[in-house]
DNA sequence: TGTTTGTTGAGATTGATTTTCATTCTCGTC
DNA sequence: GACGAGAATGAAAATCAATCTCAACAAACA
């Protein structure tokens, strides 16, 4: 279910609307997905077209740019990628997104990688529930 | 994004189509997406419908029965629940599918609760990668 | 037996994403 | 400066999984 990007296509870098995406990305608070991210890069300029905001996620994902992130839904989130890999946290019941990181997920991928014979290029640790507030108010 | 199942409503246990669905499920050596779970179940009930298959998947969820998993389509994938959580592994060259399990991944849920005051209710660990086989072919 | 309530099949609908296609842009060459 | 090839774009159509609607059906039960 990819795009076809066609593999023997030189990506020409800097177009006026990748400069625009990306710094819209960049302004993002949270995670954003391509609806949003449509709609955010529409206000500066009008005629941009939510098929150029989907061709250039991937063109952005290939070369590193941003992360794609499973978030519950069916439809993808995006965000910059930045130092430092981490996980999120959703609760379930008022949709929160919390990010964390832990030393522990390298030990377990770096057994992972060992006893399977596989190796790892992406890593996505989903975890679902109630967050502190949510927690509170089930009781 | 919920399906609608009315919660107030009783469920009835047993019909010949969820007999069926889950007889398929319980034979399935590996993940079933909805599809695919409807065209065997079709071959042995040709005039079960689609919309069935799903409600049910849904039913089978809310009972504990089977487990959905997000393996990098977007679409979800199905497998009867079994004793010990288990993470997956798919290379991205063959879609080669392995199943692992980690008692770190524990360790690491519970670091992740307390340091963020949060209740994990569901996990998914999705690791993707080079298999045995395809690693060797890259060279 | 008649009523209530849950379930089903078929088909329509939704929502996200991808593709198509005609047009436009970029950039090196004449 | 015109040109040509390749890459990118906007608009709209197509695709695909998942969900919903609704009339018919079946089980439970009064
Ligand atoms: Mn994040
Ligand atoms: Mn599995
Ligand atoms: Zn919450
Ligand atoms: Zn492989």
């Amino acid at each position: 279910m990819k795009i076809n990007l066609n593999k023997h296509v030189t990506i020409r870098p800097d177009t006026s609307q990748r400069r625009l995406l990306l710094s819209v990305m960049q302004e993002a608070e949270k995670h954003l997905d391509a609806k949003e991210l449509y709609r955010r890069a529409s206000e500066k300029d009008a005629s941009i077209s939510l098929a150029t905001v989907y061709r250039n996620l991937h063109v952005f994902k290939e070369q590193g740019l941003i992360n794609e992130r499973h978030l519950g839904q069916a439809r993808c989130f995006y965000e910059m990628k930045r130092l430092g890999e981490h996980q999120h946290l959703v609760c379930e019941s008022c949709g929160q997104v919390t990010e964390f990181e832990s030393p522990l997920l390298n030990k377990l991928i770096d057994e992972v990688q060992r006893k399977n014979n596989f190796f790892v290029t992406k890593v996505e640790l989903y975890l679902e529930g109630y967050c502190h507030k949510c927690k509170e108010g089930k009781r």
